[in-house]
DNA sequence: CATCGCCGGATTGTTCAACAATCCGGCGAT
DNA sequence: ATCGCCGGATTGTTGAACAATCCGGCGATG
């Protein structure tokens, strides 16, 4: 339920705190493992192996599986099982494709104070990773900018359907991070765009991040073998 | 997996006849009741009685609300049960974003002739509706034109992504449609648009619309309340 | 020697039954 | 009228079972 009925009940649901099921915890923890590249793409994902390892019903596993499948994490092939996903090259160009598309939406639509400050902060974020030479520090900075320009926009889908873009993109990224200096590049782009935003150029920075977009797809499609 | 591993077996699972499981049945039959309003917005599904009525097992119509729940046509309350989404004021602003964004992009973006061609497709599907007095014909023909302008960008990923906001919009246009002739009014609308993609304008079709989107958002948010 | 068909093990899809946890509504006490 | 408690109902989770399907290998056949 959105917000729907504006009774008291519907207060109360958004105070409820949130315990997360068996199921979402379960879902969470592969999540992690598959953020933090311990599961490669392709691996295959056996229900019983799962459900033994973390202690849980198969059913519950199930669940958890559907849950990653729906975020496209993951794979089911009917009778097969569940694999990691893999992205094909022209996967890579779709997802910079709905990257161009929700970015630039928001970027374009410029936002409060408030929200473009959170851009800046993510891109100082980026520096001060950079100076510490923190590349993970840094990656994680990086993926805030984006998500923090595409929270200009104030809309909980949009936030989320970029959530679930950078969480499938954080599954061939591990490769193409080997280069210790990927983001380092980014930097000087990120703090322009912010700039321009701040500024209120918003057509100038959207045309940056478009840009910038661009090249980076270049540069992922040239690791990824084409 | 979206087209991975080159390996034969890939080829395999694309020629693969896809024999939907019992959940995905399930899915389709309560999001064909969502679709045709035989089920309102707020309105609670138990387990147990979907199951019986359906004559599949409890764990099965889990399996299916979650995929439900993935799509937001449905909310999950932690121990108290799904219901049907039901869109807040705010959420219609939310869909409304989500559509400026998606769209314009798509349709900035051009298209090759052939997917010109099946937006002026939907054109005339809208105007042959219109021509026989089929309000029903006239509200799918606008939804085949605005997803074959999300078409244009050739990506699967917005592809989808247009197919879940079509479907959450559906929850709430029931009682917009009341109106026999709300439709009526974007015939033209879209004939334009599509002239300017046809011109080759795109950014004048772009233009016409985010008009038109806007437009239509205030006319839902006074249908709905305010 | 290559191909085909079949068999057996393994895994998934689905059901069923059970139980704990939680929620809701009502009822009685204050 | 408010509070707390109790009982019924529903969800969350587990475990086990069985059919359906898939995979790999093995042997028979040409």
């Amino acid at each position: 339920m959105t917000t729907s009925d504006a009774g008291p009940r519907a207060a109360a649901a958004r105070l409820r705190i949130a315990v997360p099921s068996v199921a979402d915890r379960v879902a969470a923890e592969l999540r992690r493992m598959l953020a933090e590249g311990e599961l490669l793409p392709g691996t295959r994902l056996t229900e019983s192996t799962v459900a033994e390892d973390l202690g849980v019903s198969r059913n519950t596993v199930r669940e958890a599986f559907a849950e990653l499948a729906a975020e496209r994490l993951v794979v089911r092939q009917p009778n097969r099982g569940v694999f990691v996903a893999s992205l094909a090259p022209g996967d890579i160009h779709d997802v910079y494709t709905v990257r161009r598309a929700i970015e630039v939406a928001a970027l374009r639509g410029g936002g409060s104070a408030e929200r473009i400050a959170a851009v800046r902060a993510a891109v100082e974020e980026g520096k001060a990773a950079a100076a510490a030479g923190d590349e993970e520090a840094l990656g994680t900075a990086n993926q805030h900018f984006h998500r923090a320009i595409v929270a200009l926009a104030g809309s909980r889908r949009l936030d989320t359907i970029m959530a679930q873009v950078l969480a499938e993109m954080r599954l061939f990224f591990h490769r193409a991070t080997v280069d210790a200096h990927f983001y380092r590049g980014y930097l000087d782009d990120n703090d322009h765009i912010c700039a321009a935003l701040e500024a209120g150029d918003t057509e100038r920075a959207a045309d940056l991040l478009l840009a910038y977009l661009d090249r980076s797809e270049q540069k992922q499609a040239a690791v990824h073998g084409k």
